[in-house]
DNA sequence: GCGTTGACTATTG
DNA sequence: TCAATAGCCAACG
């Protein structure tokens, strides 16, 4: 609407089925901004609004490593982390989640 | 319209 | 494999 960037970026995310995760440059490329574009995808997810983060979920989206890119001791990477075990997502012992299983395609 | 910021990615050492 | 640096894009002030 505003700026089609960041509604089609919340499009993207909320497309993302649950048990999957996906990288911000993924969705990046995906909304035609490039994968020099997903630094513009955090800002899009950060500036979500609160009745927009629950119907879509950004915590499905994560670092291209499979990792959370919040603080370890931010309460919104334990939320993240623990909807991600919810839906059925196991993290190594490094933090990471592998994207070869749960990895959004 | 310019400069800064940012929930990043890819490349190099 | 890990750490540090450069680069790109979009929104905000």
């Amino acid at each position: 609407m505003s700026s089609g960037f960041f509604e089609r970026v919340y499009r993207l995310v909320s497309q993302v089925p649950a048990g999957r995760v996906t990288s911000y440059g993924a969705i990046a490329r995906e909304a035609g901004g490039g994968a020099a574009a997903a630094r513009s995808v955090g800002w899009a997810l950060r500036a979500l609004p609160i009745d927009r983060a629950e119907r879509v979920p950004w915590w499905r989206v994560v670092s291209a490593k499979g990792e959370i890119r919040f603080a370890p001791n931010s309460p919104e990477a334990e939320a993240q982390r623990a909807r991600l075990e919810a839906e059925g997502i196991r993290f190594e012992t490094t933090g990471r989640i592998d994207l070869a299983r749960f990895g959004w395609p």
